[in-house]
DNA sequence: CGCCGGTTTGACCACCATCAACTCGGGTGG
DNA sequence: CCACCCGAGTTGATGGTGGTCAAACCGGCG
């Protein structure tokens, strides 16, 4: 049996979305509640989907290597977002590799049992359908912006993505820092940090943002949000 | 009723995997069997998902517009592939449009129906998932392909994707012609159709392909493979 | 203090987009 | 039949964007 903690809000949006409350009762009985340390690995690309993860708290960050070695970072994942979805749901091997980038409080269900579960309650198979579903939403507006947009209008979607997901308000605006770094930032944009560095100071120039190490305040989120077209 | 081609395969792949005969039937008999001549559009990126095709015969084309106006091809649909999964089993507006690059011949639900049947038939809830875990995965490869590879590789991978799906044996190689030009190729990878075609050429050169008007003819799979990496 | 990892900046250059000119093949209509 | 055009493809010249490499910077922390 997992004791959650109360402040955990899982009847809104992904798999718990519109249940009933049997059935979100069958859902969280089925899970087990763990915690992890900044910098484990809740899984590699390439594993078998043994298991799906449900963040709590803190923050996952989900990457993959291609062939040539190079690293790509598909998204950071926080509260309520579902980790390992495509994998488990499809049973084939994680595309993906997720790493805590935080300490993490997590849901965790065993591939058979989640199978299990959709199979007996259409409306969580309507919701896990949503979910994978956005997942490819996502990605399909990542390939159109990465074949048709500049290195600006990209980067200032992550930065306006990062803000709305991990920022902090502070008193300019909106923090996003530690464990974000300018590299995650140019994994996420298809760029070498050295670009990110330089467009950031540009925008430092003209007010946009303010920089630190391992900080940016989005100082005027619109005007980012017209360079992002 | 509809009256279903002798030669049509539905119970391979896709929503019709692995089901009961009962099921299979109800899914058949939910369908309407529709042919639609070449540059018909099947939906327009932004419409509410109304409808959800199975391609029978034919070459649909998924296409995306970004904001700037400028054209991302997502890929080609051929006999079996679902088409427009994603914005129907997600309730969201179609995130591209769908052309006949061929005249087609497609099994077509409507949407209230199609989500009925998932809630009704875990199996083809299953199927489901398991097609747009598909899209995802695909995305995702896109993505990191787009930004760590090079162009070349790009290409490389296009060319032989394209081969497999829409390829004709020829005494030389496989060979890629009309509906697919260059610019498909192009827009498929990323580039202007310039360089495709200087890229084409150089390949052309080293006997790894033949070109013409409107049409590739692959001699070299494996040297295509091992550029593509 | 000195190191370490994240970051910045400059110099240089490769790659690819852009634009323009041209080729080629296949209709269509006089 | 030829003239013409059109759309697909090719090729060259040129410039800009962003990658690469080297060096310096900076904030923490042992």
């Amino acid at each position: 049996m997992n004791q959650s903690p109360q402040s955990m809000r899982v009847c809104e949006g992904s798999l718990f979305s519109d249940l009933d409350r049997e059935t979100a009762d069958a859902l969280l009985n089925a899970a087990t509640y763990r915690q992890i340390a900044e910098g484990m690995t809740l899984f590699h690309q390439g594993d078998a989907p043994s298991q799906l993860f449900q963040v709590v708290t803190g923050l996952v960050k989900l990457s993959r290597v291609s062939t040539d070695g190079s690293q790509t970072t598909l998204r950071f994942m926080g509260p309520g977002e579902l980790v390992g979805c495509v994998a488990v749901f499809q049973q084939f091997p994680f595309p993906a590799t997720a790493i805590a980038s935080k300490p993490c409080s997590l849901l965790c269900w065993g591939a058979s049992q989640i199978l299990d579960l959709i199979h007996r309650y259409p409306p969580v198979a309507s919701n896990a359908l949503k979910t994978v579903g956005g997942r490819a939403r996502e990605m399909i507006e990542r390939v159109t912006d990465l074949s048709a947009k500049g290195v600006e209008a990209r980067l200032a979607g992550v930065l306006l993505r990062l803000a709305s997901q991990v920022g902090r308000n502070s008193p300019d605006g909106v923090e996003i820092t530690h464990p974000v770094t300018r590299n995650d930032m140019a994994e996420m944009t298809g760029v070498t940090y050295f670009t990110v560095s330089r467009v950031l100071s540009a925008w430092q120039r003209q007010q946009i943002v303010r920089l630190g190490r391992e900080r940016v305040i989005v100082i005027e989120p619109h005007r980012l949000a017209q360079i992002a077209d």
